[in-house]
RNA sequence: GCCAAGGUGGCAGAAUGGUUAAUGCGACGGACUGCAGAUCCGUUUCCUGGGGGUUCGAUUCCCUCCCUUGGCUCCA
């Protein structure tokens, strides 16, 4: 199979990618709390991540990628507190608005989303074996893990354990041995919603579920971890340390992989800072493809930062341009079918689009290196905005071929995005027929006035129209480009 | 303070131990156009944070300093 090199946040090295059982991948993704609307920077990450299991599914792997939703923590029990909503229904519509945005944004690739609340006899067991094992101890209707049983705490993220680092301070907890000592199970409080378990009844703790899900789901080690970077301490630090004790087996995973922080203006957004950016808004004004582009279009590992006012314009301008061919050459496709007559291109063409889609898989396979991939068709613009036959004059095939590396990139970057709308109505394509025969008329007896006249009318109606050689096109354009 | 990731042209953002350091956006000039747009051609001069070191050669490897961002038990 394909060489794949994935950079592995825990050796802190690119390596070869190889599945423990090949051709099946198991990758968890760390989802979100949905207990507030989603920003742009949760979009990047899934998005991501979306990608990283469309490559592989491309390369030939089974891929099964899991994302848990933490539907119950003590976010969403403040904020349905405050709302006096069950925080689980809270969950519940936060996370519909959230699959919504993913699913405008192309996010598509997510198999399962096991909900935090769904694997309770789950999460009790693997505690259960954890105190069995002396690696956590109960303390008060709370069960906590013992950092100091397990010495390979904090090597994914570099720290040091509270003991070890002298002079800081931090507030004890009751019940707790040490300061870094987490919580596994939370006795109830009354009113919250809680479960029986061996020391009384309580909630599941926030590390928790991620391991009881995937021990349960990937097994007790699997390929691939992905989330954000923020996550790596202390979450991901105490998922190795509950799956590792619980199950005896290491590592957890093979490759651990973090998505680089999206900064607003240079700053990480916060609700405390108000410079929070909602994701749906911003897919409603910028569009998703472009959103999509914006993300793909750097590292991502890379930190990203967002201007407001700037960012998606120019990935507008961007996306507008790299995917212009793939419109021109689909709408021809749409028209007249595969089928169409037209001429063959040379050898060479066709030779070139696929030297371009193995390139493609290749700087794809070096760490998902979408950003080198989108230069690369970007190559390809050029390549078709200079090919000596107009598009017209081509047959259906060679069409496709021209196409083949934008079909490269719908399966694995997910752009464009296959279109969910069927495109421009009849209707308003015979107005738009009739509004062009009349400025045809108008610049034919140089009445440029009424000519301009109507082409502004038709772009203020968000069509935009372009005289190229002896014809005119048109399309529909989004009012805010 | 500790840990981690970064600092590349006007801006965004890749890559690489070695001839001219991608690609995009923007700007300027030209071609085309009634104009615009799109497209093409050209320009945007000696752009890799500072200082050391390794090397025939470093932007790439090492050390150090400065700066930015993130994490240090809420975080995608």
């Amino acid at each position: 199979m394909r060489r794949i090199q994935i950079y592995d946040t825990l050796s802190r090295e690119s390596r070869l990618f190889v599945p423990i059982t090949p051709p099946k991948v198991g990758l968890f993704v760390c989802g979100l709390t949905p207990y507030d609307e989603a920003h742009i920077g949760h979009g990047r990450t899934f998005v991501t991540f979306d990608v990283v299991a469309r490559a592989l599914r491309r390369w030939g792997y089974r891929v099964f990628y899991v994302q848990n939703v933490t539907n119950l923590d003590d976010r969403l029990i403040q904020r349905g507190g405050a709302e006096g909503t069950d925080p689980l229904l809270l969950a519940e519509r936060h996370f519909a608005a959230w699959t919504g945005s993913m699913e405008r944004l192309g996010v598509r690739s997510v198999n399962y989303y096991p909900f935090a609340t769904d694997y309770v006899p789950e999460i009790v067991a693997q505690i259960q074996k954890l105190v069995e094992g002396s690696f956590a101890y109960p303390a008060s209707g709370s069960v906590y893990y013992d950092v100091a049983r397990f010495p390979a705490y904090g090597r994914l993220s570099g720290q040091k354990t509270e003991a070890q680092r002298p002079g800081t301070r931090v507030t004890p907890e009751a019940g707790k041995r040490a300061p870094e000592d987490f919580v596994l199970w939370k006795a109830a409080t009354p009113g919250e919603p809680w479960w029986e378990s061996p020391w009384g009844p309580g909630r599941p703790g926030w590390h928790i579920e991620d391991t009881a899900i995937t021990v349960r789901l990937l097994g007790a080690r699997y390929d691939l971890h992905g989330g954000g970077l923020d996550l790596k301490f202390p979450h991901h630090e105490a998922e190795i340390a509950q799956a590792e004790a619980a199950t005896g087996e290491s590592p957890l995973v093979n490759f651990w992989m973090h998505a680089g922080m999206l900064n607003l203006r240079g700053e990480k957004m916060s609700k405390s800072l108000g410079n929070v950016v909602r994701l749906a808004a911003t897919i409603d004004e910028a569009g998703p493809e472009v959103l999509r582009f914006f993300y793909l279009n750097a590292h991502y590992r890379s930190p990203l930062d967002f201007v407001e006012g700037k960012s998606l314009p120019e990935a507008g301008e961007a996306f507008e341009r790299w995917s212009a061919p793939y419109r021109r050459l689909t709408a021809l496709l749409t028209r007249d079918g595969p089928d169409r007559e037209g001429a063959e291109l040379p050898e060479s063409t066709v030779a070139e689009a696929d030297d371009l889609v193995s390139r493609l898989d290749e700087v794809m396979a070096n760490d998902f290196n979408t950003r080198e991939a989108i230069a690369l068709l970007f190559g390809w613009v050029r390549t078709l905005s200079v090919l000596p036959q107009p598009f017209e004059t081509l047959s259906g095939t060679a069409m496709e071929t021209l196409l083949s590396p934008y079909r490269w990139s719908e399966q694995v970057l997910g752009l464009p995005l296959i279109a969910t709308g069927a495109g421009p109505s009849e209707e308003l394509a015979a107005s738009v027929r009739v509004a062009l025969e009349a400025r045809r008329r108008a610049r034919e007896r140089n009445d440029f006035a009424e000519a301009d006249r109507i082409r502004d009318e038709l772009k203020a109606a968000g069509i935009h129209v372009e005289d190229r050689g002896g014809t005119t096109h048109w399309e529909l354009r989004r009012a805010s480009e």
